[in-house]
DNA sequence: CAAATTATTCAAAGCGCTTTGGGCGTTAGA
DNA sequence: TCTAACGCCCAAAGCGCTTTGAATAATTTG
């Protein structure tokens, strides 16, 4: 049934070595020969073994991520998108790479099985937290790695793929900040991840520097969903002294917030201003919004990209990739931040 | 380095044999050695090598998925969710999953190779088109397959799970027309994808039957996004005789469609009803458009789920799982429809 | 108590590929 | 002319696991 080495070295006459050979472009095969073999291949339909090939040369050729899946799928769009960038360089070096869903608490499992049985080369980590323990696990197991985002409280020097996030809020709250808010709040993401940390930072950093504070009551920890922008952006709006400003770490979570506005007939850029990570999403573009949305951008798609050529890069021996790369972000001004009310 | 099953049998003074049927739960073991067996594997941390698992039993334990990539990437957002589905179910059965991102072209070529070279046990077909020509590639190439969705104008009988796209459509218009409409639009997917085809069939059916018909001005095919949800409703708004309901093929699409309405001026539900096709993406629910829309629903993320088990369940010898599946949608009346104005 | 089971364990043969270590003709160097 | 150097190709040894066919020890059975 299945074409495989034997039949094929047999049909050719040929020993398998020379078949095997032929195949990856050693030079120690004649050029008539080879033509030979490739034009067989192709009658035949002939793959390699990829389960064989990996237990002969001990690489995989695949790269393994583990699929934060459970109760709260956190930011699945947003996972989607970094996707998208991961595949699109993995199809253009013949990698690809398996998906290993897993449930929390299994993550440490999931990566020591899969480094363990050798079903990938190399592995990637998200969703950083802080004092993540993942980190020195990945570190001791002895298989490459990439972190998407970076840990806080960890003294390790592990490779990373980031992006300043604190400067990135910080900036933003300093346009705020100098178009004359001072009640300013902010919509962030899941409290336990580091990125979400790092941005509220940026925000007390900012504040700090003209002796203001980030109250607690003016800061939400969520998933990054439109409900919960709603829901924040409502309940800021009950506040005694409601912001002027609002911060949202993602375009997804501005839709809820806009909403939210909406029903309050404030009126987005004068009323309130609103500024958004746009982590370049394509079906949410923050120039679509109905007032056009000042961000804070980096593509999540191109972060994808790079961290798949960042890790297969060096498995084929291509090197010279940073250990360490910190992106900067943009800050767009659009129309949705205007002067503070008086 | 690696603890392999070698080194594990000299350890222990026990058989290869021996320890590899106390792993794999084969009566023929006594209970004392698989304690034994079972203690020294959770002490040394060793892992049966999958890729020689592969080669040795010739089940890979793993689905392929091609995943669509490239310069249009279609409907990232639902793909995710479908996504999340498929893999929670992946990690019930142990089972991962190895995207393969494929250029349009080469869509065919990485199924091929897929199966030929025994990385995956099973495939999965999405982005179905009318004459898909992938369907017969599929049937001819000996491995177990699920199509989400199906195609039209292929006779051939295949495994497929899809949801009644036709009649979910053809019972939206159903309940626009009895609201007084006349003049409805549709904001529908690609043009060349079989669900947007069905759909369509679906509301010029209901037109027909009370001897309307749907022009094609009041038609758009594109992507779904927000963007293509604006620009269609926008344009649908200039015509001399604007529709006064407009369905929807996702709530992405709806998104746009809404900010159209609102930067015209018009109130869903009352000068324009809007019903849409809700994939219960749980970043965007209906209820919490600030008009909370009328949708058809089935989810997406369920599909996912259901075609996991249909594709391992199988493979592990659970049998039992109808060839075909047809899921009905849900109509769920909200506030964006009404009666037409006069 | 011998014979027949039954319960455990093992050695060895693959699975399909890559790779090491030759083995021949041919050509180049001395 | 003889030898060194290629050029090209092959046989065979793994990679780490599962599985078949036996062997040995422990129990039963007649």
């Amino acid at each position: 049934m299945a074409m495989n080495l034997k039949s094929l070295s047999v049909l050719l006459g040929l020993s398998q070595t020379t078949i095997s050979r032929a195949l990856n472009g050693y030079p120690e095969v004649s050029a008539q020969t080879r033509r030979r073999v490739l034009d067989a291949v192709r009658e035949t339909g002939y793959r390699p073994n990829r389960a064989a090939q990996r237990l002969a040369t001990g690489k995989a050729k695949s790269i393994g991520l583990v699929m934060p899946v459970g109760l709260v799928t956190e930011s699945d769009v947003h996972f989607g998108e970094f996707l998208e960038g991961l595949s699109s360089k993995a199809v253009a070096y013949d990698f690809h790479f398996v998906m290993n869903p897993s449930l929390p608490g299994e993550e440490e499992t999931t990566f020591r099985r899969l480094a363990a049985s050798g079903t990938v080369d190399a592995l990637f980590l998200a969703s950083v937290r802080a004092d993540d323990g993942r980190l020195a696990m990945l570190q001791s197991l002895s298989v490459p790695f990439i972190v998407h985002g970076r840990s806080i409280g960890v003294p390790m020097d592990y490779p990373y793929l980031d992006i300043d996030n604190t400067k990135a809020f910080y900036t933003a709250t300093r346009l705020l900040i100098q178009l004359g808010h001072t009640r300013i709040a902010l919509i962030n993401g899941p409290e336990h991840l580091t990125y979400a940390i790092r941005r509220k930072r940026g925000v007390v950093r900012a504040l700090a520097d003209v002796g203001l504070i980030l109250p607690d009551e003016a800061v939400q920890h969520s998933v990054m969903t439109d409900d919960y922008g709603f829901q924040g952006m409502q309940r800021f709006l009950t506040l005694d002294e409601p912001p002027t400003a609002v911060l949202c770490s993602s375009t997804v979570l501005a839709l809820g917030a806009v909403r939210a506005l909406n029903e309050a007939k404030l009126k987005i850029g004068r009323d309130v201003s609103l500024i958004a990570h746009d982590d370049v999403l394509p079906m949410l573009k923050p120039e679509h919004f109905s007032v056009p949305l000042t961000t804070t951008r980096s593509s999540l798609r191109a972060a994808g990209a790079r961290i798949a050529e960042r890790l297969i890069g060096p498995l084929l021996g291509l090197c010279d990739y940073p250990r360490q790369e910190l992106w900067e972000t943009e800050l767009i001004v659009r129309d949705s931040t205007g002067p503070a009310p008086l």
